[in-house]
DNA sequence: TCTTGCCTTGACGTCGGCGTCAAGGCTTAC
DNA sequence: GTAAGCCTTGACGCCGACGTCAAGGCAAGA
């Protein structure tokens, strides 16, 4: 298949596919025309990257999921460094949870206090019955 | 106070300083040979938009807060157009929060699936004793 | 033949929050 | 007088992952 084809099926644009490509991660053949052609395992490999994307993976963090299907592994994570940016990834993510949850309950604090000195009393932004709840809860 | 003074009172740049007051959100008297002066109300407000901005808002979310600063208010969070932005950033937090939470659970599932199908076994990493700590520390 | 629609490369634009450099002015110390 | 150290404005650079535009080639259909 073309460029314009593998785009969309993939979900994304034939400008993303050519970064890819000028990054190294994604290559292709031509024709004699000079287009580039795709096979189904670039499509999978590009499935990859994009899965990979949505996780909030920068590019060069997929690039060991690349290798790994490029020699002939059925999925990316099937190596060891791919294993090994999950693990990277996820201490990663963990911190910045902790990180957000931290200031979550910093700022519940501060609306409350700002809420609780407002001349007016505790603004009644949408009346939901009483104020009997804010409706925001903080469990861990 | 001169730029530089100030700059270095609330721990950032003149560079900073000056950028803010670009957009509009840090005025400064001028000197009759041109240079900017503060006072420690400006010291404050600089020190609102920086506690702000460690809270992930992006420049104009601090807006509301120094308007508030600038009428008088002894503190930036003391009127209803701050606490809005306040509600927002917290639905955003929650938000956010949800989704990497989600993204961490499905990584870490792809992680187990991917140690166990490795040939060799759940690779030993480093061997750590046993497994009595994962030892993840909160940094600052 | 002409239009339509795909493709090519190249290159500049975007966004946020500054960093960094350039060229120069003012003041103080030596 | 000159060097140091502050200040000024202006302008380009940076990062990541593309968006968008330009100018043109190639193929298929009416």
């Amino acid at each position: 298949m073309r460029i314009g084809e593998l785009a969309e099926r993939a979900g994304t644009t034939t400008r993303t596919l050519r970064y890819y490509e000028s990054r190294g991660l994604l290559t292709a053949r031509r024709t004699e025309q000079g287009y580039r052609t795709y096979d189904e395992d670039d499509l999978r490999l590009l499935q990859q990257i994009r899965t990979l994307q949505d996780f909030g993976f920068e590019l060069e963090e997929t690039r060991p999921f690349v290798d790994c299907l490029r020699e002939g592994h059925p999925t990316g994570d099937a190596c060891p460094a791919s294993i090994a940016v999950y693990r990277r990834k996820i201490a990663e993510l963990d911190g910045l949870i902790e990180q957000l949850q931290a200031v979550r309950a910093q700022m519940g604090a501060q609306l409350l206090r700002a809420e609780a000195e407002l001349p007016h009393g505790p603004e009644p932004r949408c009346e939901l019955g009483t104020e009997r709840d804010t409706g925001t809860d903080t469990e861990g």
